[in-house]
DNA sequence: CAAAAAAAATGATAATTATCATAATAATCG
DNA sequence: CGATTATTATGATAATTATCATTTTTTTTG
């Protein structure tokens, strides 16, 4: 059992804010385990029994809607949590949550959390902030998605995958993602996404190696999602 | 200076939580005032020095986005909160507030808000719940908008007016929005907007006479909705 | 490595929605 | 009350995006 103090999930959550005796307590109630790419760390409807941290990795948040197709609403990667809102409001899960790439994961049972909750007004004070973070962020989901075209939320979410995880040593984006996902994350079909993305491949703002994706033109993709 | 302990924002929001002590304090230095329809409670980018109760009417949370066109995120209506995430945070708001009909509001300064969240575990809690459920709210707002048709999403928001503000005696909604707030709502253009609404009256699924709405089959509206 | 399967790409077309123009109706104000 | 303005409504058309069909490329697996 790994100590949760030099952990980079402590260092970039809410956790930040518990005490040594916390963190203490915490890494001996703590539950860590890897994550293969694919894999469902929790489904839409499931209850929910603690939160995830994320030591390492990448996951998408998602919710099917009522066509069965699905929406990326978020990437969530190293040092962030999921499932506080749940745990809050004591419901089910309304998200699910799946791996893009093989991921180390820690679990904190809802007792330990709720629990810090209640003792330490800091922690409780982060995850309140915390809460509020990703709720601008969903409104911001919200706004791009009901007035934006398909184009320009394209370049907002490449500009979000290069954001969560950056890129290699040759440029390309480090995760890589399918069509079929993007398309998710953007909101529109498959074919439609390909289009877009053979479009800004020809413009010279992408390339494209076949699954990998390269940021030619930073510029000129950040000022096409505007 | 009225009282707090009988408002109907004190049942029905987090200030549920406050002590009786911490009711007096709060009618002492709580601010009421009144605001006509169309003005503005508060604006995008205005720093907010506290929280704002709704005692009466109706108001519209609404963000412009970059092609100057608003969206309306929400209706908040009597017994709501409003401006809680911008004080958490101790952030320019993200949004504005525009009144939709005439209205009675209190002001709660910042500092008092946070000695109630600092000083009343239930009341931090009850806080955390409501930003918790706002972000439930945004997230479905977004896939709703991501995935669902134009006429999906008018019925939808039909149903959400129904909800704030419900019918007269004669049935008709109690809350006449303009055509070009009821297409901020849907997010699509005002023209669209009108002529949805005169195919959903051609179905006998509502009645329009003027701005006036009467929703006459609501299973019919809901199954639109999905 | 070759065969099968999956994913990506492309073409053709249809559906949805936005935009621009203009007419009709309702609301406002001197 | 009538004139002006704003809102609502409708028509014509264009732009965007989705869908279906098919081909090509890539990945997987025996």
């Amino acid at each position: 059992m790994s100590k949760c103090e030099q952990c980079i999930v402590r260092e970039l959550s809410s956790l930040k804010a518990l005490s040594k005796n916390e963190l203490v307590q915490l890494a001996q109630c703590k539950d860590s385990f890897l994550i293969k790419k694919g894999d469902v760390i929790f489904n839409e409807g499931d209850v929910m029994n603690g939160v995830y941290c994320i030591k390492q990795g990448t996951c998408k948040l998602v919710k099917m809607n009522s066509n069965g197709k699905d929406t990326i609403l978020k990437l969530i990667t190293k040092g962030e949590l999921l499932g506080q809102t749940s745990i809050l409001t004591e419901s089910k899960s309304t998200l699910s949550a799946v791996a893009v790439e093989d991921m180390q994961v820690c679990f904190i049972p809802k007792s330990e959390i709720l629990g810090f909750i209640g003792n330490n007004k800091n922690f409780s004070f982060e995850v309140t902030k915390d809460v509020c973070q990703n709720l601008n962020y969903a409104t911001d989901f919200a706004i791009n998605h009901t007035h934006k075209t398909v184009k320009e939320r394209l370049a907002l979410a490449l500009l979000d995958v290069l954001d969560s995880a950056g890129t290699d040593t040759e440029g390309y984006l480090n995760l890589q993602l399918s069509r079929d996902e993007i398309a998710s994350m953007v909101g529109t079909a498959t074919e439609s996404c390909i289009r877009l993305l053979a479009e800004l491949k020809k413009l010279g703002i992408i390339d494209l190696k076949a699954k990998r994706i390269k940021i030619l033109k930073l510029n000129e993709l950040k000022s096409l999602a505007q």
